[in-house]
DNA sequence: AATGAAATGAGAGCGCG
DNA sequence: CGCGCTCTCATTTCATT
C-alpha cells in the first residue's frame, strides 16, 4: 500500500533535469536546456511528464528551523509491545499526525519506528514524549537523540547510477 | 560555525507566507496574497527578503526515490571511538561528502551520529558500510535499521507558534 | 514521435504614489 | 503597502527531422 509502483524509464536528459531540480527548481528552463543540451520546451515537457507520473512529487521551499523558533532536533527510536498490523496502523498515523513529528520511518532492527522531531524547545518535546509514549501503552521503550549540528540535511536523491 | 545566528523577526503574515511555500513553491504570488490578506508585490518582497536572510534556504523539487532506483532508505546510529574536535569534523565531512548519505546529525545521547542513506539495493549499503566505516578505525560500531514504510517524510517546519 | 523556433500569455520584478 | 508598468520566463502552436 505504499507506492503506485509505476516505473517510467528515464533517460539521461531527465535524469540531468532532475539533479538540477532537486538542487534548485527555480532555475529558469532556458539555463537547464543549455545545461543539459536541449531546448527549453522540449525541457518543459520532461518536467511535466515526471511531475504527473510522480517522479516530481512536489516543489517546496525549505526553510531554517532556528528562524521560526524551532531550533531543536530531536531523534527518536521506538520500540512497540505489540507489532499486529493494527497496532502498527495505529501508531503510524498517530505519529502522521503530529506536527512536531518531521519525519516517521517504520524499520526493522532493534527499533521498530524511527522519528526525527522539531520543537521550539526542550519543554515542548517532554510534553510530547508524555503525550505520545507514555500516553500510548503499545510503546515498551524510547531512546532520545539531540541533535547538536545539522551537518547535512535533505531529501535529494542520488541521480546519476 | 554554522549558522550566522541571525534571527529576523517574522510576523504573521511572513509565517503564512512561509507555510505556502513549504507545501508548493510554485503557488503564484496573487494567490498567496490572496490568502493572506496582501498584494502580490508585497507578498513578493517578504519573499525576497527572506530568501536573503536565509530564513528560506532553498527551493527544491523533492523526488521519489523509488521511481530513481533508489528504493531502499536505511537508518543509521554511528558511534565513534575518539571524541575530539579534530576527529568528529573529519567524520562530518567525510559524511556530508557521500552522496548517499541524506542526511546526517552530530547528536548527543548513545550515538554520536545519526544518518539517513538511500540506496538502490542492500548490496550498495554493505559496500557503504566497507568504505565509511569499517574503513575507518575511528567507528566503533554502528546499528542499522532498515526502513519499511516512510510513513511521513518531510523537511517541513511547524510555521504557528 | 519528439524536437526546435517563434508567438502568445501569465507571472515576477520595480519604480511610482 | 498597493497600483501600475515592464520584462523575463513559462506555455502553446506549428513546422521539421
Amino acid at each position: 500500500m505504499s507506492r503506485p509502483g509505476k516505473f517510467p524509464q528515464l533517460d539521461a536528459f531527465d535524469r540531468k533535469i532532475l539533479a538540477i531540480l532537486q538542487r534548485d527548481n527555480s532555475t529558469p528552463q532556458r539555463t537547464i536546456g543549455e545545461a543539459v543540451g536541449l531546448s527549453a520546451p522540449a525541457v518543459q515537457r520532461r518536467i511535466k511528464r515526471m511531475a504527473e507520473e510522480g517522479v516530481i512529487q512536489a516543489n517546496v521551499a525549505v526553510l531554517d528551523p532556528a528562524a521560526l523558533g524551532q531550533s531543536i532536533t530531536i531523534f527518536v527510536e521506538v520500540e512497540v509491545i505489540s507489532e499486529t498490523s493494527k497496532q502498527i496502523e495505529e501508531a503510524k498515523s498517530q505519529f502522521a499526525a503530529a506536527p512536531e513529528i518531521q519525519q516517521c520511518y517504520y524499520v526493522t532492527g532493534e527499533a521498530d519506528f524511527v522519528l526525527v522531531i522539531v520543537v521550539p524547545a526542550m519543554a515542548d518535546y517532554e510534553a510530547l514524549t508524555r503525550r505520545l509514549f507514555f500516553g500510548n501503552n503499545n510503546v515498551k521503550r524510547f531512546r532520545t537523540f539531540v541533535a547538536m549540528d545539522r551537518v547535512k540535511v535533505g531529501l535529494s536523491v542520488p541521480v546519476e547510477r
